[in-house]
DNA sequence: TTGAAAGCGATACCAA
DNA sequence: TTGGTATCGCTTTCAA
């Protein structure tokens, strides 16, 4: 035995191909490739002897060189701004169980806000064969650039794009139900913690409270932008009831994390909610039920789903389908829910 | 013009390629290739016609094409069980983070108990440079299999596997502690609300629970096997203290969203936590802190970071070196700490 | 500095 | 039914 050559053979090691299976069955590769693929233009010995030597040689096909033939990549993305907090991480699972169900591998990508999330997204844009972008993940113009390279695309929770398809959940009607139930509630002077700059779904909510206000005959709230992270929501709230003058009866945050900042924040003034100051959060997270704050529950789980099966069925088209006229674009708004719990002033008891 | 030709020219969009780039910038597509790559061997002027080339064309390599001749795929992937719940969220956001910012795109597969995982990780496996397997998700003969293809290769609180890195979350110790502290405030009666089979870390959090309680020299904890989702616990809960026989006076959980099942039982029956009954749970979750539950805070993002960084060295190791010896096996263990609030008994004012 | 051509690892067409 | 070979789109020697 050469030692030099049994250190040789350990470098780089080169993963088992079609032609070695091949070679090892007798036969050319494209009878291993028809064999392997259960085609019925193999005689059942042939085919048996193929995979019998694929299994020994422990061959896996290599997805590239598949994938490369095929013109496909049997794989599509999901681009959200981050996964912190329990909204994306529904939505992306939604998205994931359906795409997963319908054969294609999930490439995720969060850009966290970064300057380069233009080239993140072009480049995941070259790996699968279509993609949901979510959100305020990257400007219209690379969205645009992507649906001319005709790459299939959904739009999630974000103004819609010409020619694209786009699924939102309702913001405005549900906010301007939450609005007229604080009036109810004898709630007067409303404070809006959220940046509308930072999320179209933000602006949808603001502007729909500031309509329901109006609508019960109140003045628009103070909108003060705020972040959507717990952090925002107390910081926010420190500065809120350090100012002088009349305070807020009521905050009706942008998001629950905001919220449940808030409720942290006043918790420790001495404050009580919703005696002295009614809270309110959006989304409906886990925790929100434990705080007993009253939110606005959406179906974040079928966001995700719709959007993998919308993608799955504009790609089959698209790898098929050899006429031009393409289905129409699509538009939906999911509803959404009013939950109403202790932190707005009801009584109810419900939890 | 030719209605026929144009429709025809819609169908099946070619992308372009670097062919198109050459002959247009009027070079090979060596030379192409070599100046979009910033090569040092094209000359500034030939590197900017090939530029204005691609730029006009609008150019996008085909990822495919070029990992197949690099023999890479900058991509690696992560599989767990599913994302529901805070716990595997912030795992996968903290590995994506990571994977991002070293160059890598994430694929994701949640298993979902599916019978076919073994084949789903396979699949992804030809898809990847290297990937992180968490948990429960597949059989160990899977994870061998991977290994022996040598595939860049961690595993996430899951027992170890020979010649495979590992990282987990201490268990044993910090349930130990919390059984202590249970002891403490007077709980005998200890009930175990957690399938061990399911989960290693359950099985972990059992070990030392039922060890810690036997240090104080307490009984050994009636385990019962439940789901890891708060209808679960409330289930458990209900059958429990509709048992005849004394009650227990604390259960320990074998995570949070158990507890919180068990916190919404309890408050249904009119008992009171933690003056009748002590609860506690396991992550420390974000609703924990709102639900006052004694917990046990776990790093997940750093778990995940930390997969990510050792997976790619493990990877840039694989693809560079051509000597063989790889160094040495990783293990190690994140330190987890008890979180005392009002759940179990304890009068600190901590929130 | 540039170009021709040999891979990379499959699929699928066309003959045999 | 099988085999030979072109093809997918790139990177990277090797020559010029």
């Amino acid at each position: 035995m050469r030692p030099g050559v049994a250190m040789k053979a350990l470098s780089k090691p080169k993963a088992v191909t079609i032609y070695e299976v091949a070679r090892r069955a007798g036969v050319s590769i494209a009878t291993v490739s028809r064999a392997l693929r259960d085609s019925s233009l193999v005689t059942e010995a042939t085919r048996d002897r193929v995979r019998a030597a694929a299994e020994e040689l422990n061959f896996r096909p290599s997805r590239l060189g598949r994938s490369l033939a095929e013109g496909r990549h049997a794989a599509n993305g999901i681009v959200f701004p981050d996964l912190v907090g329990p909204y994306y991480a529904e939505v992306v699972l939604g998205y994931e169980e359906v795409a997963a169900d319908l054969g294609h591998s999930v490439l995720i990508l969060a850009t966290h806000g970064r300057r380069d999330a233009a080239a993140q997204v072009l480049d995941l844009a070259s790996r699968v064969d279509g993609m949901a972008i979510m959100g305020n993940t990257v400007a219209d113009d690379v969205v645009h650039t992507i649906a001319a390279a005709r790459l299939p695309l959904v739009l999630l929770a974000r103004p819609p794009v010409a020619g694209v398809d786009t699924i939102r959940t309702r913001n405005e009607q549900t906010a301007a139900e939450l609005a007229a139930h604080l009036a109810e509630h004898g709630h007067r002077r409303v404070v809006f913690l959220g940046d509308p700059a930072a999320s179209p779904d933000v602006a949808g909510r603001l502007a729909g409270l500031t309509a329901g206000l109006r609508a019960a005959g109140l003045p628009a709230p103070t909108a003060i932008p705020t972040g959507l992270d717990v952090t925002s929501g107390e910081d926010a709230t420190r500065r809120l009831l350090a100012r002088r003058g009349r305070r807020p009866d009521a905050i009706v945050c942008a998001n629950d994390e905001v919220a449940l900042g808030v409720h942290l924040a006043v918790g420790a003034t001495g404050l009580h909610i919703p005696t002295d100051l009614a809270v309110t959060g959006w989304d409906d997270v886990f925790a929100a039920r434990f705080a007993g704050l009253t939110t606005v529950g959406q179906p974040m789980r079928e966001l995700g789903a719709t959007a993998a099966r919308w993608l799955h069925e504009r790609i089959a088209q698209h790898q098929e389908e050899e006429q031009d006229p393409p289905h129409a674009v699509r538009r939906r708004v999911l509803p959404t829910r009013l939950v109403v719990r202790r932190s707005c002033g009801a009584h109810s008891p419900e939890v």
